[in-house]
DNA sequence: TGTTAGCACTTAAATATCTGGAGTGCTAAA
DNA sequence: TTTAGCACTCCAGATATTTAAGTGCTAACA
């Protein structure tokens, strides 16, 4: 839906509307917001304005004679709105706060597992809101070392480290009588071989090589190949949630239904999972308000999320998830500030 | 508070209480005890009976003229005087139901993360509670290996593999310059003498050989050995918790101040990993209703936990964490059947 | 033509009032 | 010791009543 021409007046007009909700989850009335945001018309002005809004799908009312509430629609007008002046300038608050924490992250810059534990923490904390991480996705960073470990019968566990420190395991079948000495020269080989390079690349050699071996070679050495391909293959499942006691806080989840959605958001994670990958590719904050979710469960949330980078490759992302009426100025300073942070932390 | 004699009509009613408050949450009167419980004396009479269970702090009225609702110290002579009965017979749903677990479990049984995922779920899908599982404490199994992967600068991954597959790993300080290749025969030289052998006891045989280097030898090789026994110890915090969901749909949550307890206990794992850490030394199913929890932030809430063990040694804990009007026949019943379940699981 | 003052009207939310019913406690008789 | 009977209590739900916020509309005004 493309923006109708609105005159300035009346853009005052529907952001006062649109902030004085985010402020205070009520329907908002025309006398209101002539006092409180000092405009010098009469409410009746201020009423016939904001009946021009309601008819364009801005506002709408919860019943006849009651104040308006903003629609998704406004929302999304309000933060385009905004958005520029939110990612430029920071208030003297947060710019001290993102200071004091970059100085705590650098700390954590070898543990991923804190890193992102902490992010997603102070993130809920500053806001009230869910702080979420998506870690560093396998596939984007480089193999560091392997090792495989003779586990029972046949069965191996492949351990596997990454170029940012995160260790993964997976238990893979071998075939029976697979001795730990020959697990280590092949951890050996593909050690020496893969070493710093990234995963799909090492995956599609093995394939090649697979393929090789099939047609000339030796039917066990396919399978060994298989199996280290097997090792090196994550599906993308750590996601980091922090904060459901914080949100729980919110007058917009003061009802036992809304907080069952959210419930059920963070018990099934892939959804999320499955959104934020999308937003991994993209190259900016990106904001998703309500109705605008792909996800249909998603639709009463609103969504800030950024990627987060080392030298210009994105790596996964962060992200702040709370009501509709969400303080969005700072919720995109902060999302931003944050995924600048962390970028830093992880290009040094 | 030692129990009181109560003749084997008033135990009747009292139980007859606390099983009807526990099917519906509401007070419980004379009349539709006498009536719903096949009593054969009149409502006078039970009213008479409930107003001397009141007087010994068995029951309590929410106001003068209600029904009357059952005290902690009700709840738990009525797990006394069924307990018995719970953990011997099984209904015929119910042992169908382990019966095809139990199949499902030793398929899982070399992937402990998954195991233990799958019992927490399992439990609290089927009492609609809480299901958590503290997994087996590293100091009680053995060393299955060790590696050590030189990280960045001086930092080094120490990947450790217990006997049940559970793979850790611990970022900890060597020395500048140490090299791979050293790291390799440490790791071989720890593998080779300690394979196999208990957590503790290796910590304990580091600990009198970094003595005896201190004094007599190198001062490189006293903290390398330090090293190594820092990698060896793991604090317990491997919790798992299923169920927020399914517990938002019982009654005794259904007010936001409840929850959000629930989401505190949940957020602050370590008060649950006090409590089944204790309760891991026990040796039979234990139950905790209210007021007797040593923590305060779970005295609005009832356990049943049990140890789960590999011949005879106790491993971990599996529990049921409900509101205090909980369904205690079924409790016992599963959990003490997941328990015996997960044992031979892992005994096998 | 846009703005304002004024007023009738609408609606939810808060408050007060009433009523039925469930359940008790007590007493006196069996 | 049990029972029948009855007065009494208190909640929960239904029904009015009031209050306050806010609108929409009209007619006058700049």
């Amino acid at each position: 839906m493309k923006d109708i021409m609105l005159d300035e007046r009346t853009k005052r007009v529907l952001c006062a509307v649109v902030e004085s909700y985010i402020e205070k989850p009520e329907p908002v009335g025309s006398r209101y917001i002539m006092k409180k945001y000092g405009f010098d018309v009469c409410s009746a002005t201020i009423r016939n304005i904001m009946s021009d809004l309601e008819d364009e799908g801005f506002l709408f009312q919860p019943h006849t004679s009651a104040g308006r509430m903003p629609t998704d629609r406004a929302y999304r007008f309000y933060v385009n709105y905004i958005f520029q002046e939110s990612i430029r300038s920071q208030s003297e608050e947060i710019k001290r706060y993102i200071e004091s924490l970059t100085k705590r992250l650098r700390k954590l810059r070898n543990d991923m597992n804190s890193l992102f534990l902490e992010t997603t923490q102070s993130l809920s904390q500053f806001t009230k809101y869910l702080g979420l991480a998506l870690l560093p996705e396998t596939d984007k960073t480089t193999l560091h070392r392997v090792d495989f470990i003779k586990f029972r019968d046949d069965l191996v566990i492949a351990v596997v480290v990454n170029d940012k420190g995160i260790v993964k395991n997976k238990i893979i079948k071998a075939y029976p009588g697979i001795t730990q000495q020959e697990l280590n020269s092949l951890a050996d080989f593909v050690n020496s071989k893969y070493q710093g390079k990234a995963f799909e690349e090492i995956r599609e050699d093995l394939f090649t090589r697979i393929k090789r071996e099939k047609i000339f070679w030796d039917k066990l050495i396919s399978k060994i190949l298989k199996m280290c391909q097997q090792a090196l293959y994550f599906s993308r499942e750590d996601l980091y949630i922090s904060g459901l006691y914080n949100i729980m806080h919110l007058p917009d989840f003061s009802d036992i239904e809304k907080l069952r959605e959210i419930a059920k958001t963070i018990q099934d994670r892939h959804i999320l999972i499955k959104l934020f990958e999308s937003i991994s590719e993209e190259d900016e904050i990106k904001i998703i308000i309500g109705d605008e979710n792909p996800f249909e469960e998603l639709r009463n949330l609103s969504i800030i999320a950024s990627p987060y980078k080392e030298k210009d490759k994105s790596l996964g992302v962060i992200a702040l998830v709370g009501p509709k009426r969400m303080d969005y100025q700072r919720a995109i300073m902060l999302v931003n500030a944050f995924a600048k942070s962390l970028t830093e932390t992880l290009s040094e």
